[in-house]
RNA sequence: GCGCCCGUAGCUCAGCGGAUCAGAGUAUUGGCCUCCGAAGCCAAGGGUCGUGGGUUCGAAUCCCGCCGGGCGCGCCA
């Protein structure tokens, strides 16, 4: 079948290249009109145009309907064009376009949305990273639905995406873990002489010392807590939907020596020199506000090293396109790493690795913050939220943010089962439909779409023609929270669609085509809910 | 003090490569089940888009100042 917006979009590239021979295809870009009386699509060419060609946008929108309206208007996907407003050249489908809709949505099933990529990449998305020093907290949580959503997303555009866990296993905070197990293991508790400086506080501690074998170990009681603290994150992710295809260890990069190529490179590079007994790298040189030390003047490394060593693997593993999501904590990291990468010489581009940053996530109950948890102490875990509102509402919830915006979990709101919630309103929509269908006695096989032809089914249509390109967008911009809002929508326009006309009609051929178009809408939301780790119920 | 992010209806938030952008949900108020799940729908009220300038034919959107909030600013990780 062929694509009635790829056809537009053809006889508009050319009409424009006409009028402006210099104007590239990108000038013919669409918008989607709010107003639903400028019709479906909006195209913006005339205002583009206008400046570089020195004439008023509405004359140019004039010679370019004048030129593509009878072709447009042929296809048969689309009402005759029209101008207006400032130069805007509006698009309106025809039943026969949305009605294809519809089938191509059933057609394509669980794959409706997906893209074949035009060029695949290998790609990685890195988030979660915790360090194994205790349970996982709801930055962790945000992380965890942000990370998996998006690596969805990028798979949905037909790239290869590896999920990747990366944790620290060797360092300073893993002795202070090892050393905090101990002290509880002989009875030592915090505040009391003898704790260690900053040790780990929460109550895991003491479970871990009440398990591990011998405490005068102190690497087996490391090894033991490590261990320990790795299965209980894993046990959590298992419980979020969250699968991981490579744990990557940071003691790795000094066993293998890539931490110390990485300085060899750096020294290499001309970009280092020695002051106070340390190793600089001029990372000014690359836009960072200060020089960043390599080596200590102990002779050991700063992290960024080992940082900069993970990165090059990343790029020698063939990815080309890394996503990091973290914390706004680690803004700063971004110019030093890239500064690194950038010292080492190796060809790996400017912005390399892309990150998403997502800010706090406050935790509300009761009409006050929640800031505590009994297990971990200080901070509210991933497994606290899953237990008090299920795992599709934290998803859900977590996802439906922009990152950069500071969450505020309503955990009141999430554990209601009615309407508020925004995660069962759009699972409802879902139950819905299949229970209509429960009704009916199977989904419809025979049905003729030129059936539908009342306006409020076929705007419900057009908003599934939507989908695609709502999943490029949210994937270039790696948001995953207007897919989220746009699930709500969908479910809106399905529930006011059934709450005015009905499904179950004695006609049998307006039935079956109703039918068709619940079942394509059903299509439509699970694929959504399933690319944000959601369930898609059948059944509430 | 410096850097980055944020400030939109009572509340939680979309919109921010300028034009067709004042939006959604929730809360409040009033309607809709002898009929497909009312876990739903329809409608009303509610905002000079933090503030003061600037650029433009046009600014919630771009630029600058200020106010308010968050996060960073180690030879810590």
């Amino acid at each position: 079948m062929d694509d009635p917006k790829a056809l537009l979009r053809a006889i508009l590239v050319e009409a424009v290249q006409r009028l402006a021979p210099g104007a590239g295809g990108a000038v013919v870009a669409f918008e989607r009109p709010r107003n639903p009386e400028h019709g479906d699509l909006s195209c913006t060419a005339a205002l583009t145009l206008a400046r570089t060609l020195k004439r008023s946008p509405r004359e140019i929108a004039a010679r370019l309907l004048e030129d593509t309206a009878e072709r447009v208007a042929q296809s048969g996907y689309f009402e005759r064009p029209a101008i207006a407003g400032a130069g805007f050249y509006n698009i309106r489908y025809t039943a026969k376009a949305r009605q294809a809709v519809v089938a191509r949505v059933l057609e394509q099933g669980a794959a409706y949305g997906r893209l074949a990529a035009r060029e695949p990449q290998k790609i990685q998305v890195e988030f979660v990273s915790a360090n194994p020093t205790g349970p996982l907290h709801v930055g962790h949580g945000r992380q965890a639905a942000l990370g998996d959503a998006i690596a969805a997303l990028l798979e949905w555009q037909g790239h290869a995406v590896t999920r990747e866990f990366y944790y620290n296993d060797a360092g300073a905070q893993i002795e202070k873990l090892a050393l905090s197990v101990q002290a509880r293991a002989r009875g030592i508790r915090p505040g009391d002489a003898g704790w260690p400086e900053e040790g780990y506080q929460g109550e895991y501690i003491e479970e871990i010392a009440r398990e591990v074998p011998n405490p005068d170990d102190l690497d087996a009681v490391r090894r033991f807590a490590v261990t320990y603290l790795r299965r209980e994150q894993d046990v959590d992710l298992q419980a979020f939907g969250v699968k991981f295809d490579v744990y990557y260890l940071e003691s790795s990069l000094y066993t293998e020596g890539k931490v110390e190529e990485a300085v060899q490179r750096l020294v290499a590079s001309g970009k280092t020199y020695e002051k106070d007994g340390a190793l600089w790298l001029r990372t000014t040189d690359y836009g960072d506000d200060k020089d960043r030390v390599v080596r200590k003047s102990d002779g050991t490394y700063t992290y960024f090293v080992p940082d900069v060593a993970y990165h090059v693997t990343k790029w020698r593993r063939g990815f080309a396109k890394v996503v990091n999501v973290q914390g706004t904590d680690h803004h700063s990291t971004i110019t030093r790493v890239r500064a690194g990468l950038q010292a080492l010489g190796v060809g790996i581009p400017r912005g390399y690795p892309d990150y998403v940053l997502h800010s706090l996530v406050k935790v509300m109950r009761g009409g006050e913050e929640v800031k505590i948890s009994k297990r971990a102490g200080s901070y509210v875990t991933v497994r606290d939220l899953i237990d008090w509102v299920g795992r599709d509402a934290v998803r859900f919830f977590l996802v439906s943010r922009k990152a950069d915006s500071e969450f505020v979990f309503d955990v009141d709101l999430a554990r209601k089962k009615n309407d508020e919630n925004p995660v069962y309103y759009v699972q409802y929509a879902h139950a819905r439909v299949c229970s209509l269908f429960a009704q009916h006695g199977g989904n419809p096989k025979d049905f003729d779409l030129t059936h539908l032809s009342g306006e409020r089914e076929l705007s419900l249509a057009g908003k599934l023609e939507e989908f695609p390109e709502l999943l490029e967008a949210a994937t270039r911009e790696l948001a995953p929270h207007t897919l989220a809002f746009y699930l709500r929508e969908l479910a809106a326009d399905f529930h006011s669609y059934y709450n005015a006309e009905r499904i179950l009609v004695d006609d049998e051929a307006l039935r079956a085509a109703r039918l068709a178009l619940c079942s394509a809408v059903r299509q439509t939301l699970a694929n959504g809910l399933s690319l944000l780790g959601v369930s898609a119920p059948e059944k509430m």
